[in-house]
DNA sequence: CAGGGAGGTTAGCGGTCGTTAACCTGAAGG
DNA sequence: CCTTCAGGTTAACGACCGCTAACCTCCCTG
């Protein structure tokens, strides 16, 4: 998989385009020919790279759930032996953190226009986010070994809710700087989890 | 202001029945009919409660800022003198949780259909809820007094991204209780705040 | 016991939206 | 040079949805 330096294709204008509006006004409150315009084809046009709305939405999901796994997947496989549990629970929080950063339409979509998906498509997505979870947990209570198994996945879905809270910090832009936020959101991550641990 | 014991109004009906659905398909993915039905009357009913769909939502986002905000002024002049800022961020802390866990849906309609508001209305709940997040940085940068209002502020949108994941946690209700889960968002949420302080 | 308002009902209008149909065009390939 | 096809276009259809109109039915009250 080369780093990608070539001009984004058609389809690849669609779905980022496409994931801002859904982003910004909810799945159903966007019209096809609106994602037409922010590509610069008008409505019907997109059928020639899609089989519809839905399908879009779908891709993106799905999309965002896979690379979310692998990052995670591949960062554990990485410190595997060479690192301890809290050098790969740190690993964790930094990928999560750029996607976060980087990725912010998709990390509200992702949380909020799932039930909108076809069922199988929405099985494949929750399997996803359920594998990448299970992974974090699995790291949680390596470095926590006390804590009880459902208070360190309520606590992982809890501190996924602190990282993806980016969208709303960031209105005008005016925050201290993207790598200054990523350290705040990086301590504020360690801080929650090392209260699991009862006093 | 009475404990209210009384049975529900049909207006009150429809205000929770509407918040649930809305929460669970997104304000355009919800018509009219099944909210509705979901109070056992059916469609154009609503109208003699209501001007149109847009003011139930309205009234529910007014409401949620309203009532997060007075509870916290409450919380804050009760605790006036009498107790230590850290007391009073405890007690900010477990209102947020209280309504976090007893109002589920509106928590999630809180941050995500506030886009579908009329102009004045947007307006009004937005200066709710930045009047709410500037009383707990207030308090926060008493306990923290090394931080500096950015980070103060990011922390606290933050700390509620944390405390608004419930939603997600809560799918068979097969967590550890209530009172459990809301100790263990309370640790987590005091945990994020002492990591504002670098080192 | 008349009457009126509160709170429903069903029918239907007007607009929007996703999708399809039919057609056009420019560039690549034999 | 003709063909083909990818990638557009506009027109239009059908479904749905928010809302209004018109009507109906209790129940309370003078």
């Amino acid at each position: 998989m080369a780093t990608r330096t070539d001009a984004p294709t058609r389809r690849e204008q669609i779905l980022k385009e496409a994931a801002r509006l859904f982003a910004e006004r909810g799945f159903h409150g966007v019209g096809v020919d609106e994602i037409g315009a922010a590509v610069g084809i008008s409505g019907p046009g997109l059928y020639r790279h899609f089989p519809g709305k839905d399908a879009m939405l779908a891709e993106l999901l799905v999309g965002i759930s896979g690379s979310l796994l692998t990052g995670a997947k591949r960062r554990l496989a990485e410190a595997e032996g060479v690192a301890g549990p809290e050098a790969v629970l740190d690993s964790l929080i930094e990928g999560h953190i750029d996607f976060a950063l980087d990725d912010r339409p998709l990390i509200t979509l992702h949380d909020r226009e799932l039930d909108r998906l076809r069922d199988s498509d929405r099985k494949l997505v929750r399997q996803l986010q359920r594998q990448y979870v299970e992974l974090w947990v699995g790291v949680v209570r390596e470095v926590y070994p006390s804590a009880p198994e459902p208070a360190a996945r309520s606590a992982v879905h809890s501190v996924f809710g602190l990282l993806n809270s980016t969208p709303h910090l960031t209105r005008p832009g005016a925050l201290p700087g993207r790598s200054a936020t990523a350290a705040l959101l990086h301590r504020m991550a360690r801080g929650a989890f090392a209260a699991i641990e009862e006093h």
